[in-house]
RNA sequence: GCGCGGGUGGCGAAAUUGGCAGACGCGCCAGACUUAGGAUCUGGUGGGGCAACCCAUGGGGGUUCAAAUCCCCCCUCGCGCACCA
C-alpha cells in the first residue's frame, strides 16, 4: 500500500467528487426500499458565511441519513436555503446591489461550505425559497388560505418595529423589542394581513400527543398557544341597559366578585364612565396610551380609575364598581375582568391599593396552606389572598346556585350550568395565541398575491398569472408611513380586477421571511414541478418527515407556523398527513471559546472553513458530535479537537501500517467488536453521538496493541465509523480492496454471544464496602457465588469473629456481606 | 410568578429497571525514541494520609444490604413564557 500519510486534503475533495458524480445520495421517488425522510432546517444564506452552529445539526442528521442508506432504506436528506430577509434586503439598500445578486453568490459559498463537510445532501433538490417557482406556490397556498376565509386583511393594532421599519408578529417581539435588530417596538394601527392561526390553536395542541418531539418542545408549545377553560359571564351596568362580558376561568369565584376591571382601550370605557370621573378616565387612557407594552409590564405598582359605573354581580344582584385599569390587557379574553379580591394575587394587590372590599369564598386546604406558610385565619377575614385549591364557602344564593363545599372542579361545572341555564353566560375557551400578521412593508419578501377593486374588494391573482414577480425597483428604503417600497412603482401597482376588469391596485405588502420555510418540506418531495407544490403521489410516499432536528429557537416560529400550514393543507386535501414532523429534536447551541455566545463584536466566531482547512472535515464533524450532550449547548475548545486528530491519524496508521491477518479473532478482540458496534448502531438512534465516539477510541485503542489486524475487525469498524466520518472511511474501503462507495454498504450486526465474557470479575462487598474482587464463571449461581465469595481468604479474615446476616448477590456485578457488628 | 432543563476531577464529560463514581477525550506529570518536539509511543493522574484507611457527584434530611440515580426540603445556574383573569 502507498497510502501510509493521512492526508485529507487529498483524500475529501476526492471523494466529495465522487459523490456528486456518483450522484450517492439520490433519493428515488417510489422505491421497494423503506423509505426515510431527514430532515434539517434550511440556512438563511447569510454574507458571513456557515456558522459553526450549522454542522452540529448536519453532521448529527447526516449520521443517520448515512447509516439509514446502509440499512437498506431509501433516504430523503434534502438541502435548500431560506434566502428572503431582512440582512440582503439591508445590504441592497446600503450598496445598491439587488438582492438577488447577493443571494446568489452567498448560496454559492454555503454550498461550497457544505459540501465541503461532506454532507450527504441530494442536490439535485435544492432551490432558494426566493426562486419564483419556489413562491409561485408559496403565493398559491396563500390564495387557499384566502378562499378558505383563513386569510383576512384587518386594521389592528401591531407591533411596529422603529429601526427595522416593519409590522413584526408577536413571536418576534422579544421583551417588548424586536428579535432581529433589539430596537423599540411600538404599537401602531395598520391594516395588515392575518392568518387565521386561531382556527388551529386546539389541533396544534391536541395533535402533539400524536407525534415524537422533545418533551420541553411540546412544553413549549402548548404554554405557547396557552390554552385555557373558564366561562364568559355577562355582567349588566347599572342604569344603562349596557352588558359587559368578562372571561374567567373561575366562573365559580363569582361570589366573591367584588369589583370589575376594564382594559383601558376597551370599547365601552367612555360610554359608561361617568360625568364626575370622565377627566381622571380620560387622562388614565391617553397615558396607558403612550405607554410601550415593555413599559407597561415593567409597571410593578397597579394602577387605575374608577369609571363612576356600577355593574351588577348576576349571581347575587350586589352592585360592584367598574374600575379601568391597565393590568388588564386588550388583547386577552374581552378585555374586561372581574376581580375576585381574596382569591387572585394580582385583583388582591389593586384591592389592597384603592381600599376596594376583599371577600373571602374559598376555605383553603389545610395543608397546603400550611406548606405555603398562609394563615388561614387572615385568608377567611379577607387580610390575606389565597389562590390555592380549598373549599367554596359563602357562596348560594336563592336562585338555585349553591355550591358550598364544593372542590375546584365541581364548582366550576356547577356554576357554569347555573349560568347556562340563566342565559348569563356560557362555558368558553381562551388562548394566548394570537392570529397570525402575515403584512411586512419590505421589499425582499413574496409579494402578497392580492388585488384591491373598490367594487369586488380583495381579489387574488389568478392561478395562471402566478408567481407575482417581485418588480425591479430603484430604491429599497422602508418608509415611515408604514407602506411597504413597492408601493412607489405606480406601474406595478396599477393593475385591473381579475373578476370585473375594473382598475385595481395591487397589495404592496410582501410575506413575513416565516413564510417559506412554512411549506418547504413539501417542496423537496418533488422540487421542479411546475404544474403543482408537490405530486400527490409522491408526497403520499414520502410524508411525513420521520426525523426532523432543528433549533429550540423555532418552537414557537417556525415549528408553529409549519404545522399551522400543514394542517391547513392537509385539511384542503393536499397532503396525507395532519402532522408534517413525526419526530423532532434539538440541537445545543455551539458557544464560543469560553462559554460566551459567538458574535463578531465579541471576537471570538470560529470559521468552519479554517477548521477543515487544518484539521480536514472528518475531524470537524467528529469534533463537534464529540464536543458533548447532542441536546446541550457546548463551548468550542480548539484544544479538545486535537484529540479528535489524533484519534484519526493513530486509525490511519493502524489501518494502512498493521499486518492485515484472516486469523480468528481472540475472545477480548470479539468482545470489543461487537460490543462497538451494538454501542454505536444504538447511540445514533438516540443522538448519543458522544459516547459513540468514545466506544470508537476505546476500539483503536484495543486493536493497535499489537501490529496484527484482523480484516473482519476492520471491515466492520470502517462501516461503523463511516457516517461520522465519511471520507477517510471511503478510502480505506477502498485500500482495503472495495470497488464501490461504502454509502451503501450494507451496516454490520453484532452477536450477543460475542458480548458475553467467560468470566467476570465480581466484586465482593463487606457492608457495602468493596473488599475483595474475584474472577467468577460468568452463568453461575447466586448460590455459587455466595459459596465462592465467603471462601475467599481476605473475606475470611475480614469477616472472623463477625455474624453473616445477610448476603446480597448480584449476578454479574457483586455479591455484598452483611455481617454483626 | 409559571413551565422546562442543568449542578459529578484542573477542563469537556461517562455511568439511570439503585449495584466498583469518574469510561472516552483534553490538560498535566514521568519515561522512551529523537539534533529537536507543538510528532509518536509507554506509564501515571479525584482529594487527604507514610500507611491501613478515610473523604468525595450543589446543600441538608430520608428509604435501602447498596443512592450521582428513588422520596422530602433548600440553594444555585441556564432557557422559555410572563399583569393571560
Amino acid at each position: 500500500m502507498t497510502n501510509k500519510e493521512y492526508d485529507f486534503s487529498k483524500i475529501e475533495p476526492k471523494w466529495q467528487k465522487y459523490w456528486d458524480e456518483n450522484k450517492t445520495f439520490r433519493a428515488d421517488d417510489f422505491s421497494g426500499k423503506k423509505k426515510f425522510y431527514c430532515l434539517v432546517e434550511f440556512p438563511y444564506p447569510s454574507g458571513d458565511g456557515l456558522h459553526v452552529g450549522h454542522p452540529r445539526s448536519y453532521t448529527a442528521l447526516d449520521i443517520l441519513a448515512r447509516k439509514r442508506r446502509m440499512q437498506d432504506c431509501n433516504v430523503l436528506f434534502p438541502m435548500g436555503f431560506d434566502s428572503f430577509g431582512l440582512p440582503s434586503e439591508n445590504y441592497a439598500i446600503k450598496t445598491g446591489i439587488h438582492p438577488t445578486i447577493v443571494t446568489r453568490k452567498n448560496i454559492e459559498r454555503f454550498t461550497a461550505q457544505l459540501k465541503s463537510l461532506g454532507f450527504s445532501f441530494d442536490w439535485d433538490r435544492v432551490f432558494s425559497t426566493t426562486d419564483p417557482d419556489y413562491y409561485r406556490w408559496t403565493q398559491w397556498i396563500f390564495i387557499k388560505f384566502f378562499e378558505k376565509g383563513l386569510a383576512y386583511k384587518s386594521k389592528m393594532p401591531i407591533n411596529w418595529c422603529l429601526s427595522c421599519k416593519i409590522g413584526l408578529a408577536n413571536e418576534e417581539v422579544v421583551d417588548g423589542k424586536c428579535e432581529r435588530c433589539g430596537g423599540d417596538v411600538e404599537k401602531r394601527s395598520i391594516e395588515q394581513w392575518m392568518l387565521k392561526i386561531t382556527a388551529y390553536a386546539d389541533k396544534l395542541i391536541k395533535d402533539l400527543d400524536t407525534v415524537d418531539f422533545l418533551e420541553k418542545i411540546k412544553a413549549q408549545q402548548i404554554n405557547w398557544i396557552g390554552r385555557s377553560e373558564g366561562a364568559d359571564v355577562d355582567f349588566m351596568i347599572d342604569g344603562t341597559g349596557r352588558k359587559i362580558t368578562v372571561y374567567t376561568t373561575r366562573p365559580d369565584t363569582l361570589f366573591g366578585a367584588t369589583y370589575m376591571v376594564l382594559s383601558p382601550e376597551h370599547a365601552l370605557v367612555h360610554e359608561i364612565t361617568s360625568a364626575q370621573q370622565k377627566d381622571a378616565v380620560d387622562a388614565y387612557c391617553r397615558h396607558a396610551a403612550r405607554m410601550s407594552d415593555l413599559e407597561r409590564t415593567e409597571e410593578k405598582e397597579k394602577t387605575g380609575v374608577f369609571t363612576g359605573a356600577y355593574a351588577v354581580n348576576p349571581v347575587n344582584g350586589k352592585k360592584i364598581p367598574v374600575w379601568i385599569a391597565d393590568y388588564v390587557l386588550i388583547s386577552y379574553g374581552t378585555g374586561a375582568i372581574m376581580a375576585v379580591a381574596a382569591h387572585d394575587t394580582r385583583d388582591f394587590e389593586f384591592a389592597v391599593k384603592f381600599r376596594l372590599p376583599v371577600i373571602c369564598i374559598i376555605s383553603p386546604d389545610v395543608k397546603e396552606a400550611e406548606s405555603a406558610g398562609v394563615d388561614i385565619q387572615d385568608v377567611l377575614e379577607g387580610k390575606s389572598c389565597w389562590s390555592g385549591n380549598g373549599r367554596m364557602i359563602n357562596s348560594s344564593n336563592s336562585d338555585g346556585l349553591d355550591i358550598n363545599g364544593l372542590e375546584v372542579t365541581d364548582s366550576k361545572r356547577r356554576t357554569t350550568e347555573w349560568l347556562e341555564k340563566k342565559g348569563i353566560g356560557k362555558g368558553a375557551v381562551n388562548y394566548k395565541l394570537r392570529d397570525w400578521v402575515f403584512s411586512r412593508q419590505r421589499y425582499w419578501g413574496e409579494p402578497i398575491p392580492m388585488i384591491h377593486c373598490d367594487k369586488c374588494g380583495w381579489v387574488p391573482v389568478p392561478e395562471d398569472q402566478l408567481p407575482v414577480l417581485l418588480p425591479q425597483v430603484d430604491k429599497y428604503e422602508p418608509t415611515d408611513t408604514g407602506e411597504s417600497p413597492l408601493a412607489v412603482i405606480s406601474d406595478w401597482v396599477r393593475t385591473t380586477c381579475p373578476k370585473c376588469g375594473a382598475a385595481a391596485k395591487r397589495e404592496t405588502d410582501t410575506m413575513p421571511n416565516w413564510a417559506g420555510s412554512s411549506w418547504y418540506f413539501l417542496r423537496y418531495i418533488d422540487p421542479k414541478n411546475n404544474k403543482c407544490f408537490a405530486d400527490r403521489k409522491k408526497l403520499d410516499y414520502w410524508m411525513g418527515v420521520d426525523w426532523y432536528n432543528g433549533g429550540m429557537e423555532h418552537t414557537t416560529l417556525h415549528l408553529l407556523y409549519s404545522r399551522f400550514w400543514n394542517k391547513f393543507l392537509f385539511d384542503c386535501g393536499l397532503v396525507p398527513t395532519s402532522e408534517p414532523y413525526m419526530k423532532r429534536t434539538s440541537h445545543g447551541m455551539v458557544l464560543g471559546e469560553g462559554g460566551e455566545k459567538m458574535s463578531k463584536s465579541r471576537g471570538n466566531v470560529i470559521n468552519p472553513d479554517d477548521v477543515v482547512g487544518k484539521y480536514g472535515a472528518d475531524v470537524f464533524r467528529l469534533y463537534e458530535m464529540f464536543i458533548g450532550p447532542f441536546d446541550q449547548s457546548a463551548a468550542w475548545d480548539t484544544k479538545g479537537i486535537s484529540g479528535i486528530d489524533r484519534f484519526l491519524r493513530k486509525l490511519w496508521r493502524m489501518m494502512v501500517e498493521s499486518e492485515i491477518s484472516d486469523e480468528p479473532m481472540n475472545r477480548e478482540q470479539l468482545r470489543v467488536l461487537h460490543q462497538t458496534i451494538k454501542k454505536v448502531g444504538e447511540d445514533i438512534e438516540t443522538l448519543d453521538l458522544n459516547t459513540a465516539i468514545s466506544q470508537m477510541m476505546i476500539f483503536t485503542n484495543e486493536f493497535s496493541k499489537s501490529g496484527k489486524l484482523p480484516r473482519e475487525a476492520a471491515e466492520s469498524f470502517i462501516k461503523v465509523l463511516a457516517p461520522f466520518a465519511p471520507h477517510i472511511c471511503e478510502e480505506l474501503w477502498e485500500i482495503f480492496g472495495h470497488g464501490s462507495s461504502i454509502a451503501h454498504a450494507p451496516w454490520p450486526a453484532y452477536k450477543d454471544e460475542f458480548l458475553k465474557l467467560d468470566e467476570i470479575e465480581i466484586l465482593v462487598q463487606i457492608k457495602g464496602r468493596p473488599k475483595a474482587r474475584m474472577m467468577m464463571p460468568a452463568g453461575i449461581t447466586q448460590d455459587k457465588m455466595q459459596e465462592l465469595a465467603l471462601g475467599n481468604a481476605e473475606v475470611g479474615k475480614e469477616l472472623s469473629g463477625k455474624k453473616i446476616i445477610k448476603v446480597v448477590c448480584v449476578p454479574g456485578r457483586l455479591v455484598n456481606i452483611v455481617s454483626n457488628p
